[in-house]
DNA sequence: TTGGCTGCAAATCCTTTGCAGAGGT
DNA sequence: ACCTCTGCAAAGGATTTGCAGCCAA
């Protein structure tokens, strides 16, 4: 986990590196992300951020998380359906596992996996930048509740 | 690589079974997407069919794509950054490797990760319906123009 | 004849942008 | 002071939906 307080400099630093400002809204929207999931819309944030000032409006919240997203703090989703989701760039990679019944999301990594992608990548010349991995299916949960229910197929 | 025939019919199929009713549009824009590249856009189909019959509509499109998801013949894809593109499904799974300068997107299938990628959805009591890996970064070509010019990051 | 299909335009949803004023350095 | 940041509202792009007429079964 990176601390607060280091993703804060992180962001002062590219602030100043890029002839930027650093403004209490920001900081705002950069703590609020913090204290929620790891999978966030934008509209949550928004919601989220209004909690705690409710002057601020949605195009600061964009405008901040690719500003976010620029410094590599924060790394866009687009998860299949519906809106971007934004999540906190960890030290730690990880790939997701979605529940196309819950909507779920379970985070794993797996050291195969990346070593297979690698291998993938040298095979065709390619420099691997980042990736994304992504398994839908059903949770554990969502099974049993279908239980006796066969043949039901989700998509 | 399944036949125009194969899909037609596994189209028709699926009409029967849920109640609609089979239409020259349609097939007119399921034998326009085969005759196009892997990814295609919705717009970009919508020019197409247009080339053949100008008075179909991109509601149509947008519908009938809906219809040959749910028949299965073709996917949607989100890749990163602009509309949706919709791919054949065919027997034969693969992934992707996107190039994040000239956006190339060479397909490629490695069982090592389809294995390890059950292993995963195992573990967690998964029941894996379908999956999605992308694989971003330079190709062999756009680094080689990029020779000397070091520390270019692209993100 | 019935009920699904279609084009059109309007409506949505998510995100970006223009502008005039507030705020940081 | 200068230039960025912000809210607001309007614009934008992609996709969906309502409706009246068209078409297949």
């Amino acid at each position: 986990m990176t601390s607060l307080d280091e993703l804060k400099s992180r962001l002062r630093e590219h602030v100043q590196r890029n002839g930027l400002k650093s403004s209490t809204r920001r900081d705002l929207i950069l703590e609020t992300l913090t204290t929620l999931g790891p999978h966030v819309s934008a509209d949550q944030l928004l919601r989220a951020v209004r909690e705690r000032d409710d002057r601020v409006g949605a195009a600061t919240v964009y405008r901040t998380l690719r500003i976010l997203q620029d410094c590599e703090i924060v790394a866009e989703r687009r998860f299949e359906g519906g809106a971007s989701l934004y999540e906190l760039v960890d030290d730690t990679h990880h790939d997701h596992l979605i529940c196309v019944e819950c909507k779920t999301i379970i985070e794993f990594d797996d050291e195969i996996v990346e070593r297979a992608q690698e291998k993938v990548a040298t095979r065709f010349g390619f420099e691997l930048h980042y990736h994304r991995h992504e398994l839908y299916g059903l949770c554990a949960k969502c099974l049993k509740k279908r239980g006796s229910k066969v043949g039901a197929t989700a998509r």
